[in-house]
DNA sequence: CGAGTGATTGACTTAGATCAATGACCGTGG
DNA sequence: CCACGGTCATTGATCTAAGTCAATCACTCG
């Protein structure tokens, strides 16, 4: 998810770039597991054929994501990676990354506290995920990103990206942004939305 | 989320069983941090507290489940805790946590997979709530969670409470469930759903 | 300057949430 | 032992918010 600035020189220097041309396998459910990827280019998914031979997607990963991480620690890949664009990929060896967890305890620390974080942001998100209403779902967003003085969001990306993250259409979330700035919510800058103190 | 088999037996000796009332704070936004928690009994929720004094739910967590990992990397909190109900937790505190990472490898490595194995869950999860349709989510959930034979899914609990994990209601899930045995997509008996091949 | 994309708004449709009611089952306390 | 309260499972009726389709404007990039 983010730029892996938890690995150490010793790793950096064993990793491998390969390419991948749109539709191709990057590895197989049963393979013998090679190590944990991270994208620099392109776009790809993990999936999971079901009976009726149609792909469960468990997930889609572009430029900056990391994805496998836990192949390091089993022995088979138990789904499909799949480029779904052309796409360039860097592979840290797991021989490598165990060694290095084996004997870095700072590396050891940095990198579980990356999964930390990551495992603190996804339950965020899945949380988000269950409120229904759009506005809800949107001034929950807007709560737990908000900056240290708990009022401006930092739009990253376009608006377009955001509404997709919310898992809400474009259109949903223009018009919920739009009627929340009607009724004083919220204001909009270029970049930015500030949260409005509650009227009460 | 799983009964923690990944502690050492230095960890668990050195934890400590607290307990807290229905609406008690566990801990506050900027205390100092204390440690990896895990839930005997009861349910928690972390919540930020936004602008309008409104609470945005971080996670919800329940008997069996932990919270705060983060915390270990972090020096204070950033979000508060309440127990939702009357509760009990167990604190492993962090200081041995920290100093475990450092001595044993083994436990690093050990925590390290159970937080990997966790993003990967959160992740399915997380590509699950992007289907719209509850008929998609639902195989999507069957795809994901069919046994080696690819076929047959075993239900945890009640069929409520996996509604709820889809986050669809239960009558939508009823209803849909109904429907598609009744097309012959599936087949249900007690506590299991079956797979059907699809037709063509 | 056109092509491509984001941002925005309108109109329409629908799937799923909500409210409601019923039967089955289970534990429990008198 | 059985009546009662509680929860799960199930189905019906209704409503609405968000998805879908569509059109327009602004902007950027070669």
């Amino acid at each position: 998810m983010s730029a892996p600035n938890w690995l150490s020189p010793t790793i950096r220097a064993a990793a491998k770039e390969i390419t991948f041309k749109a539709g191709q396998y990057i590895f197989r459910s049963g393979a013998r597991t090679t190590g944990l990827y991270e994208i620099i280019q392109g776009k790809i998914r993990l999936v999971r054929v079901d009976r009726s031979g149609r792909e469960a997607i468990l997930q889609v990963a572009g430029a900056g994501d990391t994805f496998a991480e836990a192949s390091l620690f089993s022995s088979s890949y138990h789904c499909d990676a799949i480029a779904s664009t052309d796409t360039t990929l860097r592979l840290y060896p797991k021989g490598v990354m165990l060694a290095e967890l084996e004997r870095s305890p700072k590396f050891s620390q940095a990198f579980a506290a990356m999964l930390a974080h990551q495992v603190m942001a996804l339950r965020t998100r899945l949380e988000q995920r269950n409120i229904q209403s759009a506005r809800e779902r949107i001034r929950h967003y807007l709560a737990v990103n908000a900056d240290a003085s708990g009022r401006t969001v930092t739009i990253s990306g376009t608006l377009k990206d955001v509404a997709g993250g919310l898992g809400l259409t474009h259109e949903a979330f223009y018009r919920t942004l739009a009627d929340m700035e009607a009724k004083g919510e919220i204001e909009r800058r270029k970049g930015t939305i500030t949260l409005k103190k509650s009227p009460i």
